[in-house]
DNA sequence: TTGTAGGCGTTATCAA
DNA sequence: TTGATAACGCCTACAA
């Protein structure tokens, strides 16, 4: 590619100004205005010559001029990443539709980490941006602090609060607590977790799963890094099973690291899902629900995660966190009794 | 949900202005200016001053001013639908790295149809957007003028052009002759299609899967209107089957509906693929590669797809339509050769 | 090198 | 009901 100027070429002609069309019009700017304020009153004459003169020069009133007097916006930022992931694209479908729902607009931010969260936040603020949902967790409590001090409202998903963020989760201990009740209760004695990387939602769920195996008297299970694609379960998959004695069950931290884990379970080792292994996913994407995979996984409830979200960007309460529960969706990937 | 003010609150205090940072600095609100432009000369003692200003005031520029003046916004509106659908998520995040890496901003704007996409538009035109670039089919000529009449430069993806937008499109007319192809080679005899709904690209891939088979003196297929879901290529199939003799290959608009598809040849029918019905799907969304799925399939080059857009708005060049190659991926539910 | 002044397109205030 | 004017925050001449 060519070296490119910063922007695109302006369209040919410039947008026409309300002035124009009070020109046009016969009449002063702040006629034209009135006329589009649709607060103030207008006699039925003028205000027919107004949208005519308007509707010739197709006029379309410039918001920015009432940003930059009220510094507001009504332009929030969603910050996200992970866009193979349908938890994530589903979450983005969501909150930009209860966004527009409040007139406020979607300006997406795409990043592969909250690395640079900060530098995107003070980027984007020579938008006078209203607010930011974050969908990625953040990262570290300097950051937090950082885009505290940035003075831009702010409010992420499954991310820890370190007392200072709005966030909104899932409940992800009790989900970790509740799978390993799925597997023992399904007669399984040596398991294991896949887990993800550097997310304190996946650092929940691992805790709440060893906590309860540890009460019910299960070893520890062995933990595997992963990630959360479907090639990185895959390969924590055949990297597990390599390892030792399989597993009777395996605990992964989302569902595509899980449906990876079953193709590496059935493919490369021959071995049956759930007769020799019980898998349990998390998130309830669409693809766990597909009568070919029928995955046994946790249902994200994204649309109060979403909600809740964008209430507390929008109305703006005393920081709070909001934590929502998940919902266990038992399919074909568990047994429901130890039949042993 | 209480009646909400259209927007949340500002930030508790405003943000500061070049004229705050002057006050505090001693110098004049250009001075300050100019130490944020980079490109004016400014005496180092003078630029530290500034700075230290800046940074104790926790200042960032406003861009607004200068949207103002060159009514151009750095802001291009991507409109998308089908978030389900990972062909579209995917292209969303390809144009919006693209975007970015041009110091581009994306403001997203979801929709179901194309429909109101004139609207959309109109509405979105108040921030001076400086162009649109919609992963949506343009619907229909009347739609495509009104576009063309706002005066905002746009691009759509996979839509006809009506002899006045700028596309981009697969080729898909080609992919479906392909598809044609791969079947009778296959030795399918008695093909079906599980159409799209309302897209010219699903459209073109029907037409050329159509000419093809019958270059091929094959019977023309049986067409069912499915959709784009998993749900809706599941419960065609379902009809189909029921509807009389199996086929024995099947073309379908997306690997969405393939997969659902599929799903009810196995499960409801214990038919198999590709052993007593072939299939193939389009889009190579990264589920087709799945060990448990394997289907053989058409990848859109995605990449190409964006690049091409993005080229196309920002270089501005006379208007013209794109069409990109795909790419056939063989694997499992189809045959190389015919065993008959 | 730095300061002063005008203008971008609105909305809000005040006067007529 | 309508018009004139100030203000938002920055950039860009132009003056000093």
């Amino acid at each position: 590619m060519p070296s490119s100027p910063p922007h695109p070429p302006a369209a040919s002609r410039p947008q026409p100004s309300s002035t124009a069309v009070a020109r046009l019009a016969g009449v002063s700017q702040s006629t034209v205005s009135r006329v589009f304020s649709a607060s103030a009153r207008v006699s039925a004459d003028v205000r027919e010559r107004v949208l005519n003169a308007a509707a010739e020069l197709n006029y379309r009133p410039n918001a920015l001029p009432g940003i930059l007097q009220t510094g507001r916006s009504g332009i929030i930022a969603v910050v996200m990443g992970g866009f193979y992931n349908p938890f994530f694209t589903e979450s983005l479908r969501q909150v930009t539709s209860l966004l527009h729902a409040r007139r406020l607009e979607t300006m997406l931010v795409e990043t592969s980490s909250d690395g640079n969260i900060e530098d995107i936040v003070g980027d984007l603020s020579r938008y006078r941006i209203d607010g930011v949902i974050s969908l990625l967790a953040i990262g570290s409590a300097r950051v937090a602090k950082k885009l505290e001090h940035a003075a831009i409202p702010i409010v992420a998903v499954n991310s820890e609060s370190y007392g200072i963020l709005r966030t909104v989760s899932t409940d992800n201990r009790s989900a970790g607590a509740t799978a390993a009740d799925v597997l023992v209760d399904g007669g399984c004695r040596r398991v294991a977790y896949l887990a993800g990387r550097d997310s304190p939602s996946q650092s929940e769920r691992q805790i709440g799963f060893l906590k309860r195996l540890a009460q019910r008297r299960v070893h520890a299970p062995q933990v595997l890094v992963a990630g959360f694609s479907y090639e990185e379960g895959y390969e924590a998959a055949v990297k597990l099973l390599a390892s030792g004695p399989a597993p009777d069950g395996i605990f992964c931290v989302c569902d595509l690291v899980a449906i990876g884990a079953m193709d590496a379970i059935r493919n490369v080792y021959g071995l049956s899902v759930p007769d020799d292994i019980q898998v349990i996913g998390f998130d309830g994407i669409p693809m766990s629900g597909w009568q070919g995979i029928n995955l046994t996984t946790f249902h994200q409830d994204i649309e109060t995660l979403a909600r809740e979200s964008v209430n507390l960007l929008a109305e703006n309460p005393p920081a709070r966190s909001i934590t929502v529960p998940h919902q266990l969706a038992r399919r074909g990937t568990t047994r429901a009794l130890a039949d042993t």
